[in-house]
DNA sequence: GTAGAAGTTCTACGGCCCGTAGGAGAGACT
DNA sequence: AGTCTCTCCTACGGGCCGTAGAACTTCTAC
């Protein structure tokens, strides 16, 4: 049962992709990422256990699939971090500590972020 | 060149151990955790796999080593989470995401780090 | 309606990481 | 000298990932 596994360079490259350009076949995925000199075969695999992970859904469309992700890049992104911070064992000390890590850019950002939720 | 490897479930349990206690042998470690029932070498292994990340030095004392986190569990945290967000595309995108999956009191602690910050 | 193209599923192998641990060597206490 | 304790080295099995071929299915074009 593992919850959130390590995506691979493959993997990762191929999410990559598909949250960039949008759903895809993967002919069109293979394509997109022709330069790495890999087998067709191999992204199919790549995109199917990335289904089986739930990162991507698919649905028929022609004789084909088309890929698409389940969350988008920045909602996934959040999941990482809400999983890192998940193994603190004071999560607002862990908050700070993190805050101290940003950019002066990201803390505005963060500042903004906060404002909107009120 | 794997630079943030995945801990496993004995190299998050030891981690605890010595977050919570301080530095200790692998002796003390192995019998902290002696609930799991396994062998004293297999802590050792453990331990000097986490030695080898970079999350873990020790030192000779007497005829054994002191283990010691290289990091306080919160640092580790906040570098696990810059490095879920080293992957977005936008970074103050992906924040503003994140900061929405955040409980009510997080977002406090949130709002008080960032005044600390200037 | 049959051949070929395009797509899919199944199966597989090698590598790395991790759980798990035994055996051998080195120093210390009796 | 023998025993205890600690370390180092080596190893095996399982799981995930990179990598891909073989075989099966289904359109499509002649």
């Amino acid at each position: 049962m593992t919850l959130v596994t390590r995506p691979g360079d493959l993997e990762r490259a191929a999410m990559e992709v598909l949250w960039e350009s949008g759903p895809a076949t993967a002919r069109q995925v293979a394509e997109r990422l022709a330069g790495r000199g890999l087998a067709y075969t191999t992204w199919l695999t790549v995109l199917s256990r990335l289904e089986g992970k739930g990162l991507l859904r698919r649905e028929r469309s022609g004789r084909a699939h088309t890929y698409a992700t389940t969350a988008s890049r920045e909602d996934h992104i959040a999941v990482l971090m809400q999983s890192a911070l998940g193994q603190a064992a004071d999560r607002e000390a862990a908050l700070q500590h993190f805050v101290r890590t940003v950019s002066a850019a990201e803390a505005d950002a963060l500042r903004r972020a906060l404002e909107g939720r009120g």
